[in-house]
RNA sequence: GGCCCGUUGGUCAAGCGGUUAAGACGUUAGCCUCUCACGCUGAAAACAUGGGUUCGAUUCCCGUACGGGUCACCA
């Protein structure tokens, strides 16, 4: 059964989506479906000169990838339709001129050169207002002889406009510092202020989900819902998810870290980017969600959350107010774990697509692959660690010392030449029938396995540190390769 | 600059008048170990600041500092 709160998400199509405008869905989502209510996805395009293509198909796949599935929008319709704003131009005139009738707006004629003179006249200032008051007939005659206008909102001189905020609590701003924001644009088209509010109002939006830099602005909406006579919805402000970023400091010329909102020119993360780098959804998601959200009691230490248990456990009550910086540790730290959690058919699957070499025909890929499940915390890591596999780097002689299991670079000669023919005899080449080999061998020549497994693990990978035992490589290369190596190795 | 918001370890973050101030990431010591990783056990590390209120403030109030947001025919 559908509870009545109704919440939205409301990019505009301008780019890529980075993870604030990521996590602000996810919280939009949250806030519905822990009420098992209605999740609306609506394109605001109003703004025609900064849309960029394709970047609705990329809001799409982005919250069908993540899960966050919208009950209406585009493409999926609703009783509330359409959800593209720009499919609803007429939509917004006619509200505007109601406005106009009632008082509450009023058409403005100014110039933009008019504008910004008055911008560099008063650098703080703003609209001075000058056509708030025109008569009836000065606006018929100017409409009729078809000067361009805008529609702006006629707001109150003097009082104070006071909301509360679910997140934020009581919030309000002086009307005298209001100004006559710009409700339908000379282009026809509305603004974000004003179409946001008809369409809210117009698809039944209950709960008002955004980031806080929206905290201030929102007396100006409250007002237009007033000006309507509309009921207001319950806003629900969300703390603003930090980016770090390194800038050079314009005066000393020092690398500094600066610490600001989300955008694009600050720190941005592309969602799209972080899955190309190997993060899974699910992991950016769960990490997401505690980025300005706890749960409450018993609950506040708990790291791993599936979808199930975020909308159960979500609450608008445990939504931060401070901003939160975004950590790419952390989340690594969340993708590994998520990463481990996969199954090795899973793992598989998808470590597949982040292979770019070419895997030669002697190599067990699959076991290969497996060696990483676990060591990885993002699958681009893969195609470094695997380059030993597929061709043994140079290396020093040097290499083969190690003084925990007492081998000398004589003593791993030694090892090696005895290793070589006792492993041509070994038939089925597997990781028990090698370790069990080289145990022996050990035994045979009075030293430690350790010993022996050190050296040719050294001579298997030309490595120092590898992913996996001494056998497990030796299995993944291969009989033929494996002596091939341990042959150059004793060579030293 | 005006207005608004915020301030618990480097980061995320519990706490909601009396606590040895959780936990996680990161850092670090050690154990385990066929090197690494995993895992396990430890360690270092925080209530911005000054006034109140109170028997008692990290918790409530005010100021200060610092950080952030916002002041568009962008959203």
């Amino acid at each position: 059964m559908k509870s009545s709160v109704v919440t939205r998400f409301a990019p505009s199509p301008t780019g890529y989506m980075h993870i604030g405008n990521l996590r602000t869905a996810l919280y939009s989502y949250l806030i519905a479906k822990h009420d098992d209510g209605t999740f609306i996805l609506r394109i605001e395009d109003t703004d025609r000169e900064r849309l960029v293509e394709g970047a609705v198909e990329l809001i799409k796949d982005t919250l069908a990838v993540t899960g966050l599935t919208y009950d209406e929008g585009p493409d999926k319709g609703g009783d509330h339709g359409p959800y593209v704003q720009s499919e609803r131009k007429p939509i917004y005139m006619e509200y505007a001129k109601q406005l106009v009738e009632s008082g509450a707006a009023y058409y403005c004629f100014c110039s933009k050169e008019r504008l910004e003179a008055l911008h560099e006249e008063d650098a703080v200032g703003g609209y001075d207002r000058h056509c708030r008051d025109l008569s009836p007939e000065e606006v018929e005659a100017n409409l009729a002889a078809g000067l361009p206008f805008v529609i702006r909102q006629k707001m109150p001189l003097e009082g104070r406009t006071v909301y509360t905020d679910a997140v934020f609590g009581e919030i309000g701003c002086d009307n005298a510092e209001l100004q006559d924001q710009i409700l339908m644009k000379a282009d026809g088209y509305p603004t974000y202020n004003f179409a946001h509010v008809v369409d809210d109002y117009l698809m039944g939006v209950t709960h008002v989900v955004r980031g806080s830099e929206y905290l201030t602005s929102t007396p100006k909406y409250a007002l237009l819902y007033d000006a309507f006579g509309w009921e207001r919805p319950t806003y629900v402000h969300l703390p603003l998810l930090m980016g770090k970023s390194e800038e050079i400091d314009a005066e000393t010329g020092e690398k500094k870290i600066v610490v600001s909102k989300l955008s694009k020119r600050h720190g941005a993360v592309s969602f799209a980017d972080l899955v190309a780098d190997g993060y899974l959804p699910e992991a950016i998601v769960n990490y997401i969600a505690l980025l300005g959200w706890c749960p409450k009691g018993e609950e506040s230490e708990k790291e791993f959350f599936t979808p199930e248990e975020l909308r159960a456990a979500f609450s608008v009550g445990a939504i931060n107010k401070s901003p939160a910086v975004f950590d790419y540790d952390k989340l690594l730290y969340f993708n590994g774990e998520y990463i481990k959690r996969l199954s090795d058919e899973e793992f598989l699957a998808k470590a597949e697509r982040f292979v770019k070499s070419e895997i030669p025909a002697h190599i067990a890929k699959e076991k290969m692959l497996l060696l990483l499940h676990g060591r990885i915390q993002k699958f681009s890591e893969i195609e470094d660690k695997i380059g030993f596999f597929l061709a043994l780097p140079d290396y020093e002689r040097a290499l083969f010392f190690n003084k925990k299991n007492k081998v000398t670079e004589e003593l791993a000669k030694e090892i090696l030449a005895a290793a070589i023919p006792a492993l041509e005899c070994v038939s089925d080449w597997n990781n028990d029938t090698l370790y069990a080999a080289l145990l022996a061998l050990a035994e045979e020549k009075g030293v430690k396995s350790g010993a022996v497994l050190w050296c040719l693990r050294i001579a298997a990978a030309g490595l120092a540190v590898t992913p996996g035992g001494a056998t497990e490589i030796m299995e993944v290369l291969g009989k033929e390769e494996t002596l091939r190596r341990l042959r150059i190795g004793a060579q030293k």
